[in-house]
RNA sequence: GGGCCGGUAGCUCAGUGGUAGAGCAUCUGACUUUUAAUCAGGUGGUCGCGGGUUCGACCCCCGCCCGGCUCACCA
């Protein structure tokens, strides 16, 4: 037997002894005064004398972080929500009961404590124990306490493990959840509305991706997973829906790395009456909120770089490659405008895609502040509306930040016929071998023959900015459950079938 | 999918072609303000999996599995 499974079967056999000592194993509701945090927050500042002259009691709960014991007294630090709290529990201060119980604990189990708070002679502060009570047993080997957790497939394949023994892993998240939450208020004082679309379709649209494929059994239908809202979104545009916005899940059946997670979250929002250049203000104001409420400050340090939002820059496409053109000799405006010049440094076939091509390798990680960049060639931008002076570019633009993509805006194509010839178009590249080139999709033509207002649209990532927010230089350390390779066989039911027989 | 790196005790990590190590955790004992508590003693390993080379493989070779980084693809 390892000596893990030895471990877990002492700790199954402490259960009868709590339960011996009149306490529930698994414990039952818990009223707690204060959370951990709260106490932190209100007490740090206190002297010693100061809590001594005005004694105050607290009921907390949490799990066992460290025990350290000592004879007939010892100190435990417990843990709430990610924050940590040191109890003292002596034996002169507690039933004689409640110090049994105090010598079965084991780190991770999960205790119930009331006591008043008093500063250790080392300065700590504390809660100084007068009955202890038990919520909830573990029965697994905790990590070690000074490195914690540090494997990253463990702490991705069981999270809840990561959060336990990483504190700092909560914080990460409860960040992403006000990212989230910052999008979602702006959007709602600008008078959008959240909606939801489908993600399971049947025909998919909206971006340049392969999907993943599934099935529904009594309609005997496949079904794609949603790459984008984008469609359903605008038809609600066309519906009279002036304003709305779906943050949810995308599901794209490509790749992983450090930036790309298969399903992952966007915000996508559609603004009838505005144009591409409203979405340029407006994106501009929304990220400098976002840093504001995630982080506290405009100015976000992400991986040794400050990044500032409060100030979004802006370029063109264009001006983009000739300022951070990585050979010799920069490119002129003329160069950049010149399609025979384009196809020269590019492999791709169109003047447009060359254009893009070029922009990526020499511009894309050169792009640390965010930034603008804007008119985007009509090949690679099927949904967006022309620019009236020079119909090869589109009203698009791209938000960029630490070399990272994370927002993209147009005013949005409503001309039925044009959106009819950009599908042909797509169908066309997709009869030449592109398999992410998009599908036709009639019912989002015949709802733009009813006629959509003039409208912008944007899409932000939201796993991305949250990787700026939170200093993470991968999307797996922002998403709770990275997708990864199944794991083997567990055999902790196993465990449990030979510890629970004996 | 390609390239590079990694997988050794529950955790964090050393290690060498010749009997598998440390710290933490765990167990026993001491200790009533410790805090990476301390002190004494003990338990614990299919060295990712499967082949091969060798008198002998954790180490060398081949294949596979899982992960990380990176390139490709993408947002």
């Amino acid at each position: 037997m390892s000596l893990e499974q030895e471990l877990f079967e002492q700790r199954f056999a402490r259960i009868r002894e709590i339960a011996a000592l009149g306490y529930r194993p698994y414990g039952q509701r818990f009223d707690f005064s204060h959370t951990l945090g709260a106490i932190l927050a209100s007490y740090s500042e206190k002297t010693a004398e100061e809590l001594e002259a005005n004694r105050v009691t607290v009921k907390v709960a949490g799990r066992i972080q460290t025990i350290r014991r000592m004879g007939k007294a010892g100190f435990t630090h417990i843990q709430q929500s990610g924050e940590r709290l040191q109890v003292y529990i002596k034996k002169d201060a507690v039933s004689e009961n409640e110090y049994k119980l105090w010598q079965l604990l084991d780190l991770g189990d999960i205790i119930g404590v009331e006591g008043y708070l008093f500063r250790t002679r080392t300065g700590e502060l504390s809660v100084h124990a007068e009955t202890v009570t038990f919520l909830s047993k573990n029965l697994m080997g905790m990590p070690e306490k000074y490195h914690g957790l540090e494997d990253v497939e463990i702490r991705y394949r069981q999270r809840y493990l990561d959060l336990i023994a990483n504190p700092e892993v909560q914080q990460a998240f409860q960040t992403r959840a006000k990212v989230v939450r910052s999008f979602r208020r702006q959007l709602e004082e600008r008078g959008f509305t959240e909606v939801e679309t489908p993600m399971m379709q049947s025909l998919y649209g909206g971006a340049a991706a392969r999907p993943f494929i599934t099935h529904h059994n009594t309609l005997d239908i496949d079904l794609y997973l949603r790459i984008a809202p984008e469609l359903y979104l605008k038809r609600l545009i066309a519906g009279g829906m002036e304003r709305v916005f779906e943050i949810n899940r995308n599901f794209r059946n490509e790749g992983v790395s450090t930036r790309h997670n298969p399903e992952f979250t966007m915000l996508e929002f559609y603004q009838s009456y505005a144009d591409y250049r409203d979405l340029m203000q407006l994106t501009g104001d929304l990220l400098k909120q976002v840093a504001l409420d995630a982080t506290g400050n405009t100015v976000v340090e992400y991986q040794g770089q400050q990044l500032d939002f409060g100030n979004v820059r802006r370029y063109s496409i264009r001006e983009a490659v000739c300022e951070y053109w990585k050979g010799p000799v920069k490119p002129s405006m003329d160069n950049v405008r010149d399609p025979e010049w384009l196809l020269a440094h590019s492999e791709k076939t169109t003047a447009g895609e060359a254009l893009v091509d070029i922009f990526e390798r020499h511009c894309e990680d050169a792009l640390i502040q965010p930034t603008i960049i804007h008119e985007y060639p009509v090949e690679v931008s099927p949904l967006a509306k022309q620019n009236p002076e020079e119909p090869a570019m589109t009203d698009r633009f791209e938000v960029f930040a630490a070399g990272m993509e994370i927002g993209n805006a147009f005013t949005e194509l409503n001309d039925p016929d044009e959106q009819r010839r950009r599908f042909e178009m797509q169908l066309s590249m997709r009869e030449k071998g592109d398999d992410e080139a998009h599908q036709m999709d009639e019912d989002y033509i015949r709802a733009l023959c009813y006629g959509m207002p003039p409208t912008a649209g944007e899409g932000i990532g939201i796993d991305r900015v949250t990787m700026l927010m939170t200093n993470a230089k991968s999307i797996r350390d922002v998403i709770l459950f990275p997708l990864l390779r199944p794991e083997g066989e567990i055999g902790i039911a196993q465990w449990l079938r030979e510890a629970s027989a004996k």
